[in-house]
DNA sequence: CTACTTTGCACAAACGTTTGTGTAATAACA
DNA sequence: TGTTATTACACAAACGTTTGTGCAAAGTAG
């Protein structure tokens, strides 16, 4: 297939040769180009361009269709220059592996494509020092917006007052710092912990240990919270035995279920904070030949992919991945459009969604319902 | 926590008040403001910060002093208005979910970073409309290149030639223009077909199902033929009955595992060209009662995260995920260095790698290493 | 017919860099 | 001492927009 022709090259800009002799490079039209053309000038075009009102009506239409006819594209630098501030929204996010942050990541870009905007992404790999040439990078972009979650360890919340100080819109989603007054948009996990316990309470289990993790996580500490809600709900005492806290992986989840299978008086479910962990606690309780959900229910937090493969199917709540990614991008076009406000900033909590599969349908219960 | 303090706020631009009376909007310091303080021209303070020869070693020291006691912060939009290309770069995929775009994705990323360059995101959603709105969007942000792996539709690949116009690199990876000459980074797919096929003929397979992918796709089409090969290397007749053609879904897995389970000569091993697929057929096996991999072993293509923990584990070829992103930028950072060549274009080719896991170990090889 | 508003457009100054060219001063060489 | 390099910097013109201001012409009200 040959190199595609540029017949309109010949005719625009005729005066001189172009820039650089590299003739398989076409130069691109500008506002400037137009212009000359409609012998009108550059502000007559842009005005016409952005539909300003002082332009008169069949002005704009030839403005309008030149340019369609020289496929004249504008220059988004020059005009971010200009006005200070670009058609981008930077991200940053701790990495984008597993399933959560691609999931947002999705969200974000698919909600902000459609306001128009471009999406730039960043990693922090769970660092504070990259994060914070992060966020330098994407002031530098001149981004319109930053949208946060933030690393695990960072405590210094100071490179982000750079970002508010220059009046650009900052939201936090699901990582907040848990001193500071942000804008943000987290998942209700306590409602999460909720409901996955009280599901279990009426499947019909009434010894559910927990998984818990590191509490100094708001998001580990609510999940636990809303597990003591539901026990308590029901009526039924706390008992600190069932609890178990851990990093949440894979094997730290099986080291769990190991030791609260040993306990004299037996567990008949486990509510973990993380689906890694409930997946750990899975393969060891089949491993010792104790049926689920028969004997045992399992549910587990954050509906990761292979919760639905698993044997059985994995119960677990859903964390509205996409939905975040949304609400985030809802968020900052709101602080956009409203002028900047310093206090009174805006929380957006969603609601999770549990999904009930296998590990957590008590035979009782179908056996009942027939 | 109070806001934090500007003091030399009130030293710079003392010509007038600021231009926004919003008090929460720090000024950027500019080069101009950098060489007003030190009385000299905006020239020297540029060359200084870019190092340029020019300019003399105590000038270039008090120039960057004064920049990193002031903060300067370069204004990128400003340079590649001037320069006519940015520290962006631009990708495009079909859709951020599941391992491998996320990990492309990742990979990317972390060689770009590491380069200097940003990256921004765009989705397909396998539609070529939005993927050529996706490149409008990228060339309107002024990208140094564009990374791309096409829509499954694809047919028309003229919005790319605008790329290349425009003297930008362009490299495509995993799935390229079948038809065109292009700058790319691609698996070896052939190869992995390769490795796994011989692979289960070395664990003493000898009747080995594939259950292959839509031909029209480069990947499945080289995937059969590494299957083909490896048949005959053994010197082992290919069986048209043993192969099965299929969107490589996990339904279409299991409906073609249960067709092959119905052959009156029994099969020994499959291999499927997607792990979805090799997924349905395991769950349809074990349903059946037949044991894997002790009747029939099983290998799949793609790594995917659910591999290790199914029951038996799946062996699954590896593809290289972040090391096709690092592949890609590396592509780009070489393009961008040498000057545009129309022709001779580049292609790099990554070797895939085997993951053994249960569901191929034959018990009958374990007996013989003892 | 005058005074005032509206409409439609042009002029020119920004935005913050980069860079080709000019030009002193100093150094090197014959 | 005169000629040429070299060093070190300044001037000013770009890059492609946006936008405040100015200024006619046309419309409207008195």
């Amino acid at each position: 297939m040959p190199a595609t022709f540029y017949p309109w090259l010949a005719n625009s800009t005729s005066m001189g040769p172009t820039k650089k002799q590299d003739s398989t490079t076409a130069p691109a039209v500008s506002m400037a180009d137009l212009a000359r053309e409609l012998g009108v000038s550059m502000t007559t075009v842009s005005r016409a361009l952005s539909d300003h009102h002082s332009i008169g009506a069949v002005t704009k239409q030839r403005v309008l269709k030149l340019a369609k006819k020289l496929n004249y594209q504008p220059n988004h630098l020059a005009a971010a220059l200009r006005k200070g501030q670009s058609r981008l929204l930077g991200v940053v996010v701790p990495y984008i592996e597993g399933k959560f942050f691609p999931s947002v990541i999705q969200g974000i870009e698919q909600a902000a494509s459609k306001a128009g905007f471009s999406v730039i992404v960043c990693q922090s790999h769970e660092d504070v020092l990259l994060e914070r040439r992060n966020v330098e990078t994407l002031l530098n972009a001149q981004v319109a917006g930053v949208l946060v979650s933030v690393a695990r360890n960072t405590q210094d919340f100071h490179h982000f007052d750079k970002v508010r100080s220059r009046g650009i819109p900052l939201v936090f989603f699901d990582r907040i710092p848990p001193t500071e007054q942000v804008n943000s948009v987290v998942l209700n996990d306590q409602e999460g912990g909720l409901q996955a316990t009280r599901h279990l309470l009426e499947q019909g289990c009434r010894r559910i240990a927990h998984l818990a993790g590191p509490q100094h996580l708001n998001i580990y500490k609510h999940r636990k919270q809303g597990y003591l809600d539901a026990l308590a709900a029901f009526g039924i005492p706390v008992d600190e035995e069932l609890i178990i806290y851990s990093d949440m992986s894979q094997e730290e989840g099986a080291a769990a279920a190991r030791k609260l299978l040993m306990l004299p008086n037996p567990i008949d479910a486990i509510f973990a904070a993380g689906d890694s962990a409930i997946l750990g606690a899975l393969q060891v309780v089949k491993g010792q030949g104790i049926r689920v959900p028969h004997d045992v229910a399992l549910a587990g937090f954050s509906n990761e992919g292979f919760t639905a493969i698993t044997e059985p199917q994995l119960t677990s709540v859903d964390q509205r991945c996409d939905e975040m990614g949304h609400a985030a991008v809802r968020l900052f076009l709101e602080l956009t459009a409203t002028p900047a406000t310093p206090f009174a900033q805006r929380q957006v909590v969603l609601q999770p969604e549990l999904f009930v599969r296998e590990s957590s349908l008590q035979l009782a219960t179908l056996q009942q319902s027939i």
